[in-house]
DNA sequence: GGCGGCAATCGAATCGATTCGACCGAATCG
DNA sequence: CGATTCGGTCGAATCGATTCGATTGCCGCC
């Protein structure tokens, strides 16, 4: 028994076959490095034979230092990630530019406990998306690791390149526009603010203890307009999540308007109204945030549209670049209002 | 000079320092294997003291001969792929059952112009989505590395575990919804059927050299009771897809129904009979296919409402059970009818 | 005809951990 | 009290490639 039938062929196996020396075989393959063609096919003709199906990527990626793998490290589980549209919008983006040429993209997600794919994983560079304060621990053990990263809305963080949005001055040009149209009980529903992710009233502690940068940033903005605004946290972007939000916050005392920071849950929050028997706008008014074009017909929703897709996209550049070892520059996005027919001035009387 | 600055500390240095072997420090750090408490402490220490990230994923993966990565391949680009609400249910149900205890989902694509990453990236086993035999070659090369291998939806392929979907069955049902309710003149909208991923009128030729399986298995299902059914062939599963084959449809010798192969392109083909001045359904009656519950007011799509995330989470309990070694078996699952207000019989006259 | 230079190939070190078998002292058991 | 575990630790082999420096011929040039 030369050779062992059930372990799998190595590189070492095909060059004896070849007839050369490893270091050789692996020219063959590589194509870095003079090899003649006649040994080449010699390599190849025996790697054939054998069934061996080309280096191994761990091995190389061990010698290499690089694994071709781009990371996409999320605070959501996977699933609640991709029913948010922005999220997938973003995605779509990153792929885009930095999906090519044999990179994938590793999608994780780290709850701030730890056992996450973040610490184990290898890649060679990390896009963090939507992520609060927990992560500290995991931006901690890649910048140890010396693993670039792009932060996509996210406090600025040392040795982390940001790509942001103007969340806060955002959501104030939409809060200024319900001021305008003379709104004064006004309400919001939030994206999650704490690691809980627990859903309820907007009370006072929960801002300053909070987490979640994008829901933080966003009050901000509406708070420069409405200081004392009072609303409820959403435990996720989604249509049912604005609902129950909606209902909570329509059912008993209602307010004129309603500032929403994302469009599903902004439609959540129209389809609560219905379901109370209020009409949009005639007796509630509601922005939602995102621009995602959700078609609720007959409605066209009033909301700050962002550019979900560009954000990826400049996220994904700015991998690349960090990965040629160039040092980009922090990125600023800018979303644009869109006045739809879900707002109007407050019921008089 | 002792130490340099530069380099990173790997498990050696952290042994070093700590004064205990190579070995031990990586059973302190693994929790594998007997470990007093206080050369833990100490070697956990010494990995502070040097800034020590935690053993290197690609080592540990090159002597585990695992990476905690699991890989679903697509043939669409990511961001195409991305925009089908059935993908991302699909991603959904895997990274649910998947996705958990480290693993992180790693998306590729192949376009089968072989560069891909399939060939190049360490993982665990893969899944593949929506594959036609494109895939050939990729496929062979999993084989042979011995990386186990679920596919959803693609033909049948050995040592490939199958996820299905009753894709011609289901077809049929929604044919002979149309059937019974008296269409003669019908006309389809298929999903992307041969590589290029052209759009255009659909010739028989087409359908013999296609390797869209799920294209031509529905196509099939329409056949069964349309044998002679005609029409367009979509380049992707998109709104904008269904209006452009809408149009072509529609516009001159409109047919009575459109079987389209998706809810995107069924929304796209009444928002293109919308453009032309028909009314749907009647005008011209139109059935999806997937049940996305596309909100399409005042509009119910007839389609067949399939189990996307279900399908998701088979292929990952599959994954998890090829990995422990075990012989999981083959999944088929079920589209059910669902009658909505997109279709009614044909305008007499 | 001697020699510099280049293409092709090879040997050996290296990447950074995991893991198997050996070893040793202390506690347990008969 | 001697033999046997067993917990704790260490050395060395191993995972499978890449890559650097050295070594061969062989050709062309002066």
């Amino acid at each position: 028994m030369g050779t062992e039938a059930s372990a799998r062929p190595t590189l070492a196996a095909v060059a004896a076959r070849a007839g050369v020396s490893v270091s050789t075989a692996s020219l063959a393959f590589s194509g870095a490095g003079p090899v003649s063609d006649a040994t080449r096919d010699k390599v190849l003709a025996a790697a054939a034979a054998l069934d061996y199906a080309g280096p191994d990527p761990r091995a190389r990626s061990l010698r290499q230092g690089r694994s071709g793998i781009i990371a996409v490290v999320m605070e959501d589980r996977l699933r609640d990630a991709f029913r948010d549209p922005m999220n997938v919008a973003l995605l779509d983006g990153i792929a885009d530019e930095a999906g090519v040429g044999g990179v994938g993209l590793l999608l994780l997600t780290d709850h701030g406990t730890g056992d996450s794919g973040v610490s184990v994983a290898p890649m060679d560079a990390v896009v963090l998306v939507g992520c609060g304060t927990r992560l500290d621990d995991s931006v901690a053990t890649l910048r140890r690791r010396g693993i670039p990263m792009v932060a996509v809305e996210a406090e600025h963080m040392d040795g982390v390149l940001a790509i942001d949005l103007d969340n806060r001055a955002a959501t104030r040009v939409a809060a200024q526009h319900l001021k305008d149209l003379g709104h004064v009980r006004v309400a919001v529903v939030t994206l999650p603010i704490d690691a809980g992710k627990s859903a309820g009233a907007l009370p006072a502690e929960r801002e300053t203890s909070g987490t979640g940068f994008t829901a933080l940033e966003r009050l901000r903005g509406a708070r420069d307009v409405y200081p004392l605004l009072g609303g409820w946290v959403a435990s996720g972007s989604s249509i049912e999540e604005g609902i129950a939000a909606g209902l909570a916050l329509l059912e008993v005392d209602p307010p004129t308007a309603v500032i929403a920071q994302s469009d599903l849950l902004a439609v959540g929050v129209i389809r609560a109204a219905e379901q109370l028997g209020m009409r949009v706008p005639d007796d509630v008014s509601v922005v939602g945030f995102d621009g995602i074009r959700a078609d609720i017909v007959p409605y066209d929703l009033t909301t700050m549209v962002q550019p979900g897709v560009e954000k990826g996209r400049a996220a994904g550049r700015a991998i690349l670049e960090l990965l040629a070892g160039g040092t980009p520059k922090s990125v600023g996005f800018t979303s644009v209002f869109h006045a739809g027919n879900t707002t109007a001035g407050p019921r008089v009387g």
